[in-house]
Parts: C-alpha cells; structure tokens; sequence
DNA sequence: ATGTATGAAGACAACGTTGTCATTTTTTTT
DNA sequence: AAAAAAAATGACAACGTTGTCTTCATACAT
C-alpha cells in the first residue's frame, strides 16, 4: 500500500486512466454498460493511486449516504455486541457503515430524536432491535417519513417491512417438553419484559408443551419478569416461597436464569438435584456459571447480518415485496437441569 | 417538530432570516463577529424551519468530518458496551457520532486497515482501547499520517497524545492487601493478557502489596493467563493440583475469576470458605455469580468519556500540551473473599 | 471633519462525487 | 453499404456546506 497522505481524487484516476471521471465512477459504483477493456485500466488505475472514494462527496451528490443506523434499548451487553457484529459485517461486505445509537424507550421525545439522528446524518436506513422493532409510534413515524428499515425479531410479521426473526415459540416448547421428559410437572415460567414480542412467543411455547401432555397452565407458576438479573431473583424468592414450590424453573433468558440460580444459592438449594432452572439466549455466560445452563442458542449474530443485508437490498433496489427470514434455534442442554426430584 | 421530509437548507434559512447563507453558517458553528440581534433572528429561523445541516456537505466543504472511530478488540462484551456509552455520551454533547470500529490485531494488515478506515470516512480521530493503545506499529502509523487519537489505559504516559488511565497498580495493590489482612499468604495471581499494559500494572501492584509484609514473590503463584474465561479455568486447576495450593487466588479480571469459581465447583471446594478469589473489572458478572466476586471497580464509561472529549478539544483546538488523565479504581468487597482457611 | 482600525455581513469559489443529458463509437438490421 | 439501434463514454450541472476574500458599516483616534 502506497502510503500517500495527498487526497486522491476521481480526477487523478481518470487522467491515469485515460478516461472522463464518470466512467470511473460508473466502475467503482458497478453500473453496467463499460467495456471490459476499460475497467480494467480504471481499476489498474485505482490500484495504483490507492484510490478511496470519498464519502462524504457521494453521500452529499448521490441519493443516500452509505451509512446506516442500529438503534437499541437493551441492557444485554452480549446481545448487543452479537448484533453489532453481524451488522458490521454486513457492512463491511456491502461497503456500508454503521451508526450505532443506544437509546431509551422512556425518552418522550424519542422518535423525534431518531427521526433527527436519520435526517442529520443521511442514513440510508434503520435496524431496529426489540423493543424498538415492535414500537408502533416509531414504525409509524418511519413509515411516514419514507424512513427505511429491517426489523430483528418484531412481533407481527406484517408485510411493511423486512424483517428476520427466530422460532421463539417452538424452541421454548422444546425447552419446556425437555423438562417434562425429566419427569417434571410443575414447570414454573418467568415471564420476559412485556415490551418486548418475543416474551409472549415464548410464554406460548411453554404453555403449548404444557397442553401437549394434558396440563392445565397454572397462573400462579407464571410469574412476571423482566429480562433482569434482578427481576429473575425476585421471581425465584417468590417462587420457591410457594407452599408447593416447582420443581423447574425456566426463566425466558438467561440473565434471569441466572438470577433463579443465585436466589437458589441463597437458599442452599442444589441444582439440579432439588431444582432445574433453564434459560434462554445462550450468553456466554450460560457456559461460565455453575452449574452450566440449559437454555436456547439465539443465532442473534446470524439474524442481525442477515438485517442489515436486507436493509443494504432494499436500499439499492427499493420497492420489492420484503422478504421474512425465519432462522433456527437450538435447544443447549447443560447441567442445570436434571431428572425430577423423588 | 414540524415533520417535513422536504430538505431545508442553509439557503432557505437564510432567505427567512433575511441574511447570506454564510450568516447561517456562523451562526451554526459559533463564530465570533455575529450581532446578537441578527443571530437571534437566524437562530429562530433555524428553529421555526427545523433546519439540520447536512453532515455530508459538511465533512465535504470543511477540513474534517465529524466523525470519531472507537476502535477496539476486546473480547469482553460488558467492556466495549460501557466503552462505547462513554465515548457516545461525549460525542452526542459534542454534536459528534461515532464509528465503531472492532479489529483483530491478528489481522496482519491491520494498520493499513485503519489508515483506510479514516480516510474513508475522513474520520476526525481515533479512540483507542487496549490493547490497541498500546501498539506501537498503530502508534506510529497514526502519528506519521497525522491521525489525531486519544488513548485509553496505555502502559507509557508519554506526551505524544492525550490519553486517560487509572490507577491499575495501586487499585492491585489494595485488593492483595485486603487479602494479606485476611490471613492469606499463598496468594496466587493470573496474569492478564501480555498485550494489555494493564496486565503488567497488576501484576506489580500484586508483587509490592506483597513485598510490603515481607513475602517475597513465587513465581509457581504467578500464573499465565489470557482475560478469558477459559484461561482462568485453566490456571485454577493448574495452581489448585499444586501439592500445596495456594488459599487465595487473585485474578487480574473478572472472566478469569469467574474460571476459577467454575474451576473451584468442579472440584467442590468451598468459597470462601476453602478458596478466596478476586477479580478485576467489576463487570455486572461480578454481583450475579455464586458468591458474588471481590473485584476492583474501573470507571470504563467515565474513562471512555474523558477520552472521547479530549480527542475533540485537540480536534478543536490542535496543538496543545495533551492531558494526562488519570482517574480512580475502587475495590468492591464482596462475598468471594474470606480469612484464611486453618 | 478626516482617516483608520475594527467588527459584521456578503459574494463566490472550492470540496469530490453522482445524475442527466449529449455525444461518440460500435453493433445490428435492412 | 446505408440506416438504425444500441452501447459506451463524456461534459457539465447539481448537491449543501465552509473557507477566502471583499465590502460595507460603525466606532475610534487624530
């Protein structure tokens, strides 16, 4: 690499080349219509120099910026760093950039400040994690403003946008018919944060696997969490406090798992001899406590590549009936759950 | 907010306002030499159109865009999250964004990688994260192109950037120290990564805390180790199939220490009551496992912060003497550390 | 009053691309 | 071989700012 501080131009390389500055540009944006002849001098010709186009000038001429934004309200670090590395590479395989703009639910004025964060920077478009892809004022308020965007994992699969998304339901259904299997009939559940679309997936699959061997769901075993640490050990306090406790706890993430397996630390209770917790998410944390954690492997670095390469689609050939991609989890037994206590 | 997906432009501002676009942009970027009554009257046309300027035509027509890169690899999610906050609390105070930018320093082309980087997106300047700011081919890389950067906890403090750090050592220090008040003398330490001019920190502070009551160091209680969870395990199981294991093990962070919990459980051994273990970091980690981990509190976000706004106050205003920012740990006691075992 | 700094504001040319159209060259058709 | 169609290329005007001069007031010193 030639180590050239001078800013090279579309100019420079077209004079190298012998050619007008918009052929260069027709070679590097991939437009049709150049002889093979030429392109190859072109490109010669940008290796040479160590030609990089600006951005800013294309993002000020062009149509759009190459930048696009992934916003979030989540307090996973984990999640998060997955979902920003399958965007960025998808970013960096597109010639894209990635914004990243954390934000919070509770802000009044939300939406208008995403809608200024798209308009101030150009971005070409938007993906959006849970909650924000299941937020109705914020769809509407993008949907109004011509505002593309790729939704991870939204509730409703409507045809209003791309969107990638995992078999929450039936995954918590393999997860729940796991703990039957192990001869267990009070299965309690922690329900995840209400915000969120896939809380309620998974709450169903639970309930379906239930039904699949002929239990009623009980209310008082469905307790309300929040996808917290601390939410799951409160669940967990209040759970085993029962006069007939469950004997398995599957809590609708992981950081909540977690927290049963502390609050059940706190009270001397073995996993899995006298209790089996499971999880959801497979964090790398579901591999570093003890005991190990069953749960459901997420492929979020997956869905958020796959986002971002709809979004980048959409961008460059607009108006196409948008595409849904379903993606598989994967049922992680560890050693937090075991057979049913006698 | 007026929704209007038309563009307003400086141009319009100014024919509102009765005044030159170049008015406007003074007024926008808070230069001198403006009346007070004509910027009122730009400022409320700014206003009652809802004009943003645009970034691209900005970062065309000025000297810099702006536009900050965070770079880092690190494989510690809850690190780079609360990097990353940091650097974009500063950034949205300042009217910056940020680019995140994660690498490998495995890559062999990795300089040449960011050099492009910044060019692309004609980047103001560089954050940079151990272990990257610690390496010298960057370093000088940067330096000879004129990239700007601000370093976060580098090992040499000298004054060819600003850079922010804390008190690793002391921090280490403490910590051995309240364990050496709790009777242990068979300390051993698990060495951090050898890029990370951090792990060096520890290390020493471990050695003086220890050289203050006499011991002398024992190389078979110093440890390799790599920050992660795998390399912690390891080390545990190395250092407790010792014919006379250690009764405390100090591991310079937190993943580390959580290898050693799992590694103590593996073998059944009580903490704290046979083992004491501490950590570095005080990742969220810390206050959710069984029993929550002795560790030493780093104020990564305020850190990420102070260096974040450096960078752009040497943006603003290059050539000065760079700050020295130092700030403090804390040492976190918890339930991971007791007295010595009889 | 006159000349001289000084502060405010404007005119206009960059900045480096892409989009639109016009032009040239090549290929196909008759 | 001529005409028509198609493909390849070029000329030039946007795009929306900031930087550099210039111009015009205004205040100040003489």
């Amino acid at each position: 690499m030639q180590i050239n501080p001078q800013k090279v131009t579309i100019h420079d390389v077209a004079a190298k080349a012998g050619v007008s500055i918009k052929t260069v540009s027709r070679v590097v944006n991939k437009e049709g219509s150049i002889r093979p002849e030429t392109r190859d001098r072109v490109t010669a010709a940008i290796h040479a120099l160590n030609y990089i186009p600006n951005l800013s000038a294309r993002g000020l001429a062009g149509s759009h910026s190459f930048l696009i934004g992934l916003l979030y309200d989540n307090p996973s670090a984990n999640y998060i760093i997955d979902v920003q590395g399958g965007a960025l590479a998808a970013c960096r395989q597109e010639g894209f950039d990635l914004l990243i703009h954390p934000c919070t639910m509770a802000s009044p004025r939300l939406c208008e400040e995403i809608l200024r964060l798209v308009r101030l920077n150009r971005l070409g478009g938007l993906i959006l994690t849970p909650p924000l892809s299941d937020w109705p004022p914020l769809l509407a308020a993008l949907t109004q403003q011509g505002v593309p965007f790729a939704r991870i994992a939204p509730s409703a699969h409507d045809q209003s946008s791309p969107c990638v998304f995992c078999n929450d339901q039936q995954a918590a259904c393999e997860l729940t018919r796991h703990l039957l299997s192990l001869g267990h009939r009070r299965i309690a559940f922690i329900k995840g944060h209400p915000d969120h679309s896939a809380s309620e997936q998974r709450l169903l699959g639970y309930r379906k696997a239930l039904a699949e061997v002929g239990l009623m769901a009980d209310a008082s075993l469905e307790v309300q969490g929040y996808f917290d640490f601390d939410s799951g050990r409160l669940a967990a306090q209040q759970l085993l406090a029962m006069p007939l406790p469950p004997t398995a706890i599957f809590a609708s993430n992981d950081d909540m798992a977690t927290g049963v397996i502390f609050a059940a630390h706190e009270q001397g209770l073995d996993i899995p001899a006298k209790l089996s917790v499971a999880g959801f998410d497979d964090t790398p944390l579901a591999r570093q406590i003890w005991p190990t954690l069953t749960t459901v492997r997420q492929p979020i670095h997956d869905m958020a590549e796959r986002a971002a390469l709809l979004l980048i689609e959409q961008l460059r050939s607009s108006r196409q009936p948008w595409q849904q991609h379903p993606l598989q989890c994967l049922v992680q037994i560890r050693k937090s759950t075991g057979p049913v206590p006698r």
